[in-house]
DNA sequence: CTGTTAGCGCTTTCAC
DNA sequence: GTGAAAGCGCTAACAG
């Protein structure tokens, strides 16, 4: 019924081994057995089957890319430069690598399982974008889960989430959320700014609590008061942006800035300040952070701290296909770079 | 080295197959067994062999979804919907399915290869999104494809792409991108508006012809002077519709409206037009299309035509999934909903 | 450069 | 309810 690689050596006349070779071009054959074979497979529609192929090579073309939330850009962009260095030649059968994005919604379990799936696969790679989950235990399980599946072989890269200390083996690409966001405070602070709402992301992230940690990094090194009443934590979209801001106002409403976790939860702060009809940056100064292609077209134009996305999600897949050595002591950091535009000005007198 | 089946059943004292059995929960055994069983995978931390267990059982717990570009909110929305309904139990092996993003990044060769590892790894279902290339040799060769997949005992689903005439076993979840674009333009001649601008994604895609078919039939309709001239075709991205609406100002200054492909293309149209010094919607007016999440914090906010993409993209992988009956005749359309916001407004006098 | 020979680890009849 | 045995389709030594 299903054609399989003995029939295309029947036809050709050929051993299965040799089909084998020829499929994989990682062995010298004849050119003319070659295209004899490459004919055969041709005249009979053959496909190969990728469980045999894996289960006897005892590794699998699949290669993993696991996101916290695949409909938000940030992980979009990533996830396709990532996946832009894995397609093409230079997997096993056919040349050809299987470059998949897991979406894990945020949910522990969900990066388990995916974690799981991938291991059972026997992936080639696998490669874990955005910020770690900080619970003790899942940390714990998912270092487990990296360590045993580079033990089988499968190269594990860490892309804008910090190293895991229990998973030695795994690559980390870590954007710098710390530096990134101080900077960002030091520049609301150098217009002037003294009263400062932050939305930080949810809790228990590593993320959100880098750049909060880089907020009040810049506000204790200028002496600003870091009142927590400032600070908020939603999720990382806009709606929690809208009723963030609403919340910060309604707690001090000579608040002059408004730092967001993001620039999607920015976009809900600006919307939540037009709508309590305060002016940006006349009234209230907005900043982001990452730089999404969006945020240079909000008005006015969000200033923010622009993460190359996607060079290192590219540098990330070259990693993970081992074309590219992976930085010395297997960590990298990557910093952001401020990007001012309109939605920061000099505080209302 | 790595831990096997047979490993399991020696430590709980049953055969192989018993293990089997137990792990794939599709026989009855007795409980004091399986609990024995199952006390042994956690104690040898056991991880099923996935090609292994494809290969004997012929099929695959994997199931691809093909995106056109990942960093298109567009498309990660419906991927996050789709995806979220092949999680969870319902597969073979441990009871958990592999759901899986592919990014064709929009190119036709990619696509094929795509469909091609997702064959050879005997997927349960693949789902393909978005517009399809209306290439006819390309048509043909995924048509084939499609096919070859049915046959195999690959669900094959289409969401937010019209139906292949050719792939007859396919299911096709279609959006009335025709039905939007007419209502759209409709609402806008309604307002007043007699010279309108079109900023047409790229060409040869489906959507792309359906949204302007849209457009045409409602200039037709009510008798207004289609101008070849005031279509621009051009990328589904913010870049394309700031230049292409900066190339509509230059062929007729006098437009008064500005329909784009979709939202993330009007936005670029609006940059281009602020950055001309005009008015939104006073002095042009804009529209947009797909309703994403950031195009209400537009400024003004911009009216387009909703597109139900997580109804549409969990009702899709339902279907991958078996879990949902098929629409009649395998075939169903989803309409849009026009949003009428403050990007357009009545002409300047 | 090509053929022969063993499996890879699991599922699944078929018996008991 | 459980075990024995026969492959699933391919790859990878090892010869030649």
């Amino acid at each position: 019924m299903t054609v399989t690689l003995a029939d295309v050596a029947a036809r050709a006349q050929v051993s299965p081994a040799t089909v084998s070779r020829v499929l994989n071009g990682n062995y010298p054959v004849a050119a003319s057995t070659r295209e004899r074979v490459l004919r055969a497979v041709d005249e009979l529609d053959y496909v190969l089957n990728g469980p045999a192929s894996s289960l006897a090579a005892a590794t699998s073309d699949l290669v993993g890319i696991l996101v916290n939330d695949i409909a938000d850009p940030f992980f979009g962009i990533m996830a396709a430069a990532i996946q832009s260095e894995i397609g093409g030649p230079g997997g096993r059968a056919g040349g050809e690598r299987l470059g998949v994005v897991c979406n894990t919604g945020g949910s522990p379990e969900r990066e388990l399982t995916y974690l799981t799936l991938l291991q059972r696969q026997r992936a080639a790679a696998v490669v874990l974008t955005g910020g770690a989950i900080e619970d003790a235990t899942h940390a714990a399980a998912v270092s487990a889960k990296l360590r045993r599946l580079a033990e089988a072989g499968t190269r594990v890269v860490l892309c804008g989430r910090p190293p895991a200390p229990e998973a030695p083996d795994a690559i980390a690409l870590t954007f710098d959320n710390r530096g990134g966001g101080r900077e960002l405070t030091e520049h609301l602070i150098g217009l002037g700014h003294r009263r400062l709402g932050y939305i930080a992301g949810p809790e228990e992230r590593t993320t959100t609590r880098h750049r909060l940690e880089g907020h009040r990094a810049a506000l204790a090194a200028h002496g600003v008061e870091d009142d927590p009443r400032r600070t908020v934590h939603g999720r990382y979209d806009r709606r929690s942006g809208y009723e963030a801001t609403l919340e910060l106002l309604r707690r001090d409403p000579s608040l002059t800035a408004v730092v967001a976790a993001n620039d999607t939860v920015a976009l809900g702060a600006c919307a939540a300040l037009r709508d309590s009809g305060l002016r940006i940056p006349d009234d209230v100064s907005v900043a982001g952070f990452d730089d999404l292609p969006f945020s240079i077209d909000a008005v006015p134009a969000l200033t923010t701290v622009r993460l190359p996305l996607t060079e290192a999600g590219a540098r990330a897949g070259r990693i993970a296909m081992g074309r590219e050595e992976p930085p010395p002591g297997g960590i990298a950091t990557v910093r952001g770079e401020l990007m001012v535009r309109g939605s920061t000005g000099a505080p209302r007198a």
